[in-house]
This record gives C-alpha cells, sequence and structure tokens, in this order.
DNA sequence: ATGGTGGTTCTACCA
C-alpha cells in the first residue's frame, strides 16, 4: 500500500496550529515529521491532531527544538527512540518503525555563528548521525531521515551562494555530513527527480526573501537504497509559506510504494 | 556594513 510522509520545521507549534490542522485536513499524509515545536509535550497540540485521526509521539522542549512525529491513527509502528546521542538534552530525534521501515525525524543543530561552540556540537551531532545511518546501511535495515537537516547540499540549492558562503548551514564541513550520507548510498529523494536550481524549502522573515524568491533548500528526505527503490515522488509545497503568519519553512513530501 | 523579521523562557537568545 502506497504510503505519504512529509515534513515541515513549522516554528512554533502553538503559533502555526492552524496552518497545521489545515495542512493535514487538506493534505492527509500517512506521516508528518513536524520540527521546532518551541513548547514542551503539555502545550502541543495533541487533541486536535487526534481529531483528524492521527497519533502523535512528542519530544518537546521549552522555548527552542523540539519534534514530533504525527502518524495516522490505523497505522501499526513502534517507537524506537527519541535519543540520537543518549540522553539528549536537546528535542532534535524521533525514530519509529513502520512496517519493517526505521523513519526519523531529525531537526538538526543550526550551528551559527561558524565557528563556535555551537558548530563544533552540530558536528557532533551529524557525526552520530552518520554512524547510525552507516549501521543500518551495513545490517540493509530499510530506513529514511527526514526533517530540517540546516545543510544546503549545493550551490544551486541557494539563491546565493557568495552570501550564504561563511554560514554554518553552507560550509564545507557542514555540506560534509549530507555527503556521506549519499557516499553511504542514500538518496536526496528531491534530487531523485529534479535536478534544477531554485527548488527550496525556507524563506527568511528578512528582507523580503520570500516575496523575492530568495530561498535555500535545507528540509529533506535521505533514504536508504531499499527505501530510495520504493520511492514513486518527492515534492516541496510552497503554498504554506504564502499564508498569512507562515512558518519560514514550507513541507516537503514523499510517496513510498 | 548594517539591519532587516519573528518565535520564545519577557528579554536575551535562537533562527
Amino acid at each position: 500500500m502506497p504510503m505519504k510522509i512529509a515534513s515541515w520545521n513549522v516554528n512554533s507549534v502553538k503559533a502555526r496550529k492552524d496552518h497545521l490542522l489545515k495542512w493535514l485536513k487538506e493534505n492527509s499524509p500517512d506521516i508528518l515529521f513536524i520540527q521546532e515545536l518551541k513548547t514542551d509535550g503539555e502545550h502541543y497540540p495533541e487533541e486536535d491532531v487526534k481529531a483528524l485521526g492521527y497519533v502523535s509521539e512528542i519530544r518537546g522542549q521549552k522555548g527552542y527544538a523540539g519534534v514530533a512525529t504525527i502518524i495516522k491513527g490505523d497505522i501499526d509502528y513502534t517507537l524506537i527512540s527519541k535519543d540520537l546521542l543518549g540522553k539528549d538534552e536537546q528535542a532534535r530525534y524521533i525514530e519509529i518503525e513502520v512496517g519493517g521501515t526505521r523513519m526519523i525525524n531529525i531537526y538538526a543543530p543550526n550551528g551559527n555563528p561558524y565557528p563556535s561552540e555551537k558548530f563544533d556540537f552540530k558536528c557532533n551531532w551529524y557525526k552520530a548521525l552518520v554512524e547510525k545511518a552507516k549501521a543500518y546501511i551495513k545490517d540493509e535495515k530499510p530506513f529514511l531521515i527526514g526533517g530540517d537537516f540546516n545543510i544546503i547540499p549545493e550551490d544551486k540549492d541557494c539563491y546565493d551562494p557568495n552570501a550564504w558562503r561563511d554560514d554554518a548551514l553552507f560550509v564545507l564541513e557542514a555540506k560534509s555530513f549530507y555527503r556521506q550520507l549519499v557516499n553511504n548510498g542514500m538518496s536526496d529523494a528531491f534530487r531523485v527527480f529534479n535536478g534544477a536550481g531554485e527548488h527550496y524549502t525556507f524563506w527568511d522573515y528578512q528582507a523580503g526573501a520570500w516575496q523575492r524568491g530568495n530561498g535555500i533548500r535545507i528540509d529533506h528526505f535521505m533514504l536508504s537504497p531499499a527505501a530510495t527503490d520504493r520511492l514513486k515522488s518527492c515534492s516541496i509545497d510552497k503554498e504554506p509559506r504564502g499564508w498569512e503568519k507562515p512558518s519560514d519553512h514550507t513541507p516537503i513530501c514523499i510517496e513510498l510504494a
């Protein structure tokens, strides 16, 4: 049975509650990964999401970060972990298993400024993620990683590479983690279907970035070889970025056979 | 070169 999986950094689930429910209702994905809840589990709109027929796995955090994986009520799944590093201080990771496929929702550290302790934390976090990916590929365990990677993979994923040259999302060390996932056999779902530039998932609130089309592509689905074999489509839904009081990110969706 | 916006713990910090 085909499955539609989406990912969206909502930039506060409280501020974006109506957008989240509207998008869920209109698109009815089987699974939705959301990031940047900016609140703890107490203030997550679990009942509203439930009313639309979904259950939520929540890893909240007060103030910033926070992730949730929203799953259609009739889907059998197993919660694997809400920690990447082990006893994570920051809420950035939820891993579930559905039909033998691991589905990992991430909110990767931003890492700015570069260089800094925050950038070192980003690198250590990504080292752990790459290690996990390598282990799953070695075991031929089908899996996917979706979410806000906070990595601009290539020049064409950025409206102005020069403006982002020294940014923690675009420096070589950051891009190398994306490359390591690819070099270990994973596919960027969007790039399986579309090699063109000017396809973005984030537009800054500042300087009229949305109106000018000044975006970057930082929200991705990376799929293991077995998961890639099932991949039917990948699309970016720009619409919610144009809504009133939008998130600065917009959803990305994949379909698996 | 600076500042521009928007979210949160209400205010400095994060993106």
